[in-house]
DNA sequence: AATCCGACACTTA
DNA sequence: TAAGTGTCGGATT
């Protein structure tokens, strides 16, 4: 369960009828306990009490009280040995008219009536085991109003399904977002008086809701009038009391959808609640799922928490404007020359969502403004930053209606927050009619048209312009002497994962320079795109990206374009694992990359997690090293062996065995043991584990069919293989016992790497297996080579150079032959140096064995890697490094750029080799 | 013919 | 129940 549904959970338990017996379970259901933890607790067999309560082991110790007995009930709760016995974390009191509650860790108590229990779910998410407690009990109110809204919006289309079309969906969204609107107003002062929308509908609406549409749409289309103008509008006098708003919100058509008595209800309930609480910066991220069924309940997947924001607008401009205002000091010009400087920065979103990163970076920048007045004497000024420096495209509708309210909301908050409540409302109204969120396809869209050329640059006069649909921007707006800034955190889609219309969308982009564009990620759009924006607009632009943007296959395809010349990388943050407020954020690990102009001076730096570096330069693999590309090689570009990846079954698991299935198999039929091999994968070569596959040779088939569970297996295969929508699959349908990719066999001896493996590893995982063993396509398999191969595979630095130039599989390390061996640059090995490395990694296996039955993944594992093993690697890395360097590394960072450095030679004089024998011909 | 990748997908503690 | 860590095979070159 999400918060978002626990609030809905115990919002309909406070709604009901007090029951004394059910109460305790029913709030453990609503936070999300399962049905067979609840039977335990009733039968008594889970439940500690020692009162006649509920107490559940590390979790809360409740008890319902008599009438008016509440207090005493607690402070029995609190003296009870059971609820420290069974470390309970909270304790809870209520007699269904008043509720208490205490947090025994932070001494944190709740006393309020039972009704309203509710309001302070927050209090209680650390039941839930939801993680991010505090992040999520900041933004408890949006929870609840995300909660409630959502099952309005459910209900309001419920109703009147013809507003959920597709063709109508807009209006639905739009009506939401004037709500919303109405409910901050209303309890903000906007409205004169208190509540009074949410009190108006309800008096004016009658009880059974058949009127409360035209109610609404009566107050909206007095929000749409000017006062001048109202008698001849015949507006209600009830409606007459509302101001004036406009600015495109109340714009269009006032109609409202139909309310059932249940939609009327909620509505009024959320009108209920204090919206002066609403964070217009992470509000929208969660509302935006109201609107959507598919992320409805998912709580904003991709919604980028404020700390992450930050992490793109500090490095990207606000780190600088904070450090001019300490430069400025008092000096009263020089702070007028900076206010004047923010007044005339742009903010654009590509891919703006509800608008968190324009609200934020509104935010802050009136923070600086604020500052700078207030050191100026001018503290209830006027702001000069205009909302309409703040611009964004939004593919879907709703989320570009909520990033549009919620600037209006942050300007609103700020202006009270720096001004006064009395100066904010003065000027609050009507709204700006101005609206600088576009609802479009940011990759079809012309940037300039949206954020024009400000005049620092090259004046635009590309004729594209002309075509526009936004073009009146370039009229409307000046900017002269301006800056602006790209930011944002646009979709990720791998290359495979694509739907039709966004590969057409990077077709169109990158169709005709990128040749392999079929292979980037649908984020590659937005890095292109700004790319191609600052050849006519020179300016920064730093996004969150998923971080194969900057591994493996990607880098060479995508960086080139972006880093032609003109523009280089100054900051970027190492992949970090992405996180928010979604209940499951396993998997995706982002970098954040932030691109200037050459000319741009500053300091360059690379961040992770803990630290930041001051460096000279970054490159694409963001590693500060210089700018060199590694593209995938069919054959390798030192001297050293060919390596293929395994053998590809493609046979839905049938061909495979596990330990119990091979023995099986060969206790019913011993002439099975000519047709199993050993199988191995990444796992089973880390972790040590045992599988089998079948391995037949095409003369043997007959002879195979007759064992029956073969037969089975192979008829298995083919119908697999017959499904498959690749061709080159369905082809070996009619060879079920045969793998469809057969990598190679070996003689004497295969060497074997993983595919993939844990970023905590020191080392790459390698081993050697008899020539029976078959390599699965999940390994890279060097046939017959020799001991000192598994020298280099096993060396540091090959994961450096791994790590660095290949892709990975979340952030631990994937093998790849083509990127990472056949380029790895190896100086000429003599056969002195063979004989060193040979025994290097004859010492290195052995000092394996003595482990044994020890896995990989023990072995290897940082905390507890067994020292001879480590020393044998100290060893080969000794020797190895001299042959490099003749001397040790100092450190990994000194090991790629060593390493970088050579390829760059290799690569170099055979490029020159090719281009003399190019040049020679006739 | 050969291989790269997954806003992942499983297993395990 | 989230932390840990590598399957599988289609899509692409």
């Amino acid at each position: 369960m999400n918060a978002v549904e626990i609030e809905q959970a115990i919002s309909t338990l406070a709604e009901r009828p007090f029951d004394r017996v059910e109460f305790p379970f029913a709030f453990l259901e609503a936070f999300g306990n399962k049905e067979t933890t609840l039977k335990r607790l009733r039968s008594g067999a889970s439940n500690k009490s020692d009162l006649g309560g509920v107490l559940q082991t590390n979790n809360i110790h409740i008890n319902v009280a008599a009438p008016g007995e509440v207090t005493k009930t607690l402070a029995a709760l609190k003296a009870s040995p059971a609820t420290d016995r069974a470390k309970a974390k909270f304790i809870l009191a209520t007699d269904g008219e008043t509720f208490e509650a205490e947090d025994l860790a932070s001494g944190e108590t709740v006393a309020c009536a039972y009704a309203d229990f509710p309001d302070h779910f927050g209090f209680f998410l650390p039941l839930a085991g939801i993680t991010t407690v505090t992040q999520i009990r900041e933004s408890s109110f949006d929870i609840r109003a995300t909660s409630r809204l959502n099952r309005l919006y459910v209900e309001l289309l419920k109703d009147n399904p013809e507003w959920g079309t597709a063709q109508r969906r807009p209006d639905m969204n739009h009506f939401m977002a004037r709500l919303i609107f109405c409910f901050f107003a209303e309890d903000t002062d906007i409205f004169n008086g208190t509540g009074l929308f949410t009190a108006t509908i309800e008096q004016m609406s009658a009880r059974d809701a058949s009127n409360t549409h035209e109610v609404i749409a009566e107050l909206f289309r007095a929000m749409n009038t000017k006062i001048a103008d109202r008698a001849e509008a015949g507006i209600a006098r009830w409606a007459d009391v509302f101001p004036y708003v406009n600015g495109g919100l109340f714009g269009g058509s006032p109609e409202a959808p139909r309310f059932s008595r249940i939609a009327r209800s909620y509505l009024l309930h959320i009108g209920n609640l204090d919206w002066r609480k609403i964070n217009p910066d992470i509000f929208g991220s969660m509302i935006q799922a109201v609107a959507e069924d598919e992320e409805r309940g998912a709580l904003g997947m991709h919604y980028t928490s404020v700390p992450n924001i930050l992490k793109v607008l500090n490095p990207l401009f606000l780190d600088d404007l904070r450090a001019r205002l300490n430069d400025a000091g008092d000096n009263s010009r020089t702070l007028l020359n900076l206010r004047r400087r923010l007044s005339k920065i742009r903010v654009f979103d590509p891919a703006c969502g509800s608008g968190n990163f324009l609200v934020i970076a509104y935010k802050e920048m009136r923070a600086i403004e604020a500052e700078i007045n207030r050191r100026r004497g001018e503290s209830a000024r006027r702001s000069e930053i205009p909302l309409t420096n703040f611009r964004g495209i939004e593919l879907r509708d709703f989320p570009a209606e909520i990033a549009r309210l919620a600037l209006i909301i942050a300007e609103y908050q700020c202006d009270v927050l720096y001004r006064g409540q009395k100066d904010a409302l003065a000027e609050f109204l009507p709204l700006d009619a101005e609206n600088w969120i576009t609802c479009g396809n940011a990759l079809q869209l012309d940037w300039l048209s949206i954020c024009p050329p400000t005049g620092i640059g090259v004046k635009h006069q590309a004729d594209d312009l002309f075509h526009s649909p936004l073009d009146q921007a370039q009229i409307d707006f000046e900017n002269e002497g301006g800056e602006t800034y790209i930011c944002g955190n646009p979709p990720y889609y791998g290359s495979r994962r694509q739907q039709e219309l966004q590969k057409l969308d990077l077709k169109q982009l990158a169709g005709a320079t990128i040749q392999k564009w079929k292979s980037l990620d649908y984020v590659s759009g937005w890095l292109l795109k700004a790319a191609s924006y600052t050849k006519i607009e020179p300016c920064r632009f730093a996004f969150v990206c998923t971080s194969s943007i900057s591994e493996g296959l990607q880098v060479s395809l995508v960086w080139p374009h972006i880093l032609d010349g003109r523009q280089e990388i100054y900051f970027a943050h190492r992949p970090f694992k992405w996180s928010n407020l979604a209940k499951s954020n396993a998997g995706v690990s982002v970098v954040i990359v932030g691109v200037r102009p050459l000319s741009d001076k500053g300091q360059v730096k690379i961040y992770t997690n803990e630290s930041v570096r001051i460096v000279d330069r970054i490159n694409p693999y963001l590693v500060p090293a210089a700018t060199v590309y590694i593209e995938t090689r069919p054959k390798p570009l030192s001297d050293i062996p060919r390596m293929t990846m395994g053998s590809m079954p493609r046979d839905g698991g049938h061909l495979i065995l596990d330990q119990d299935e091979a023995r099986n198999l060969l206790e019913a039929a011993p002439v099975v043991g000519r047709w199993t091999r050993r199988y191995v994968g990444s796992a089973e070569l880390i972790r040590g584990s045992v599988r089998h596959c079948l391995w037949i040779d095409d003369g043997d088939v007959a002879l195979a069919r007759s064992v029956p569970e073969i037969l089975k297996r192979l008829n298995a295969v083919a119908e697999m293989r017959r499904q498959s929508p690749l061709e080159s699959t369905a082809e070996f349908s009619s060879r079920p016992h045969r793998f469809v990719y057969l990598a190679g066999e070996s003689k004497v001896r295969t060497v074997g790497i993983g595919g993939v493996s844990s970023e905590r590893r020191p080392y790459l995982p390698v081993d050697v297996f008899d020539s029976r063993t078959v390599l699965s396509n999940l390994a890279f398999a060097i046939y017959d080579g020799p001991l000192w191969s598994i020298s280099l595979l096993a060396s540091r630095l090959h994961l450096v150079w791994i790590a660095a130039v290949c892709g990975k599989m979340k952030m631990d390390f994937r093998y790849s032959n083509t990127l990472g061996w056949n380029t790895f640059p190896v100086p000429l090995l003599t056969d002195k140096n063979k004989a060193d490395l040979t025994r290097c990694a004859e010492d290195i296996l052995l000092a394996r064995e003595v482990h044994f039955p020890a896995c990989i993944a023990d072995l290897y594992d940082e905390d507890s890697m067994p020292a001879d093993l480590r020393e044998a690697h100290e060893r080969n890395d000794e020797v190895l490094e001299r042959i490099y360097m003749g001397r040790r590394f100092r450190n990994d960072t000194e090991r790629l750029e060593k390493l970088f450095d050579l390829y760059t030679k290799m690569t170099a004089g055979q490029g020159i080799a090719r281009r003399r024998r190019a040049e020679a011909l006739p």
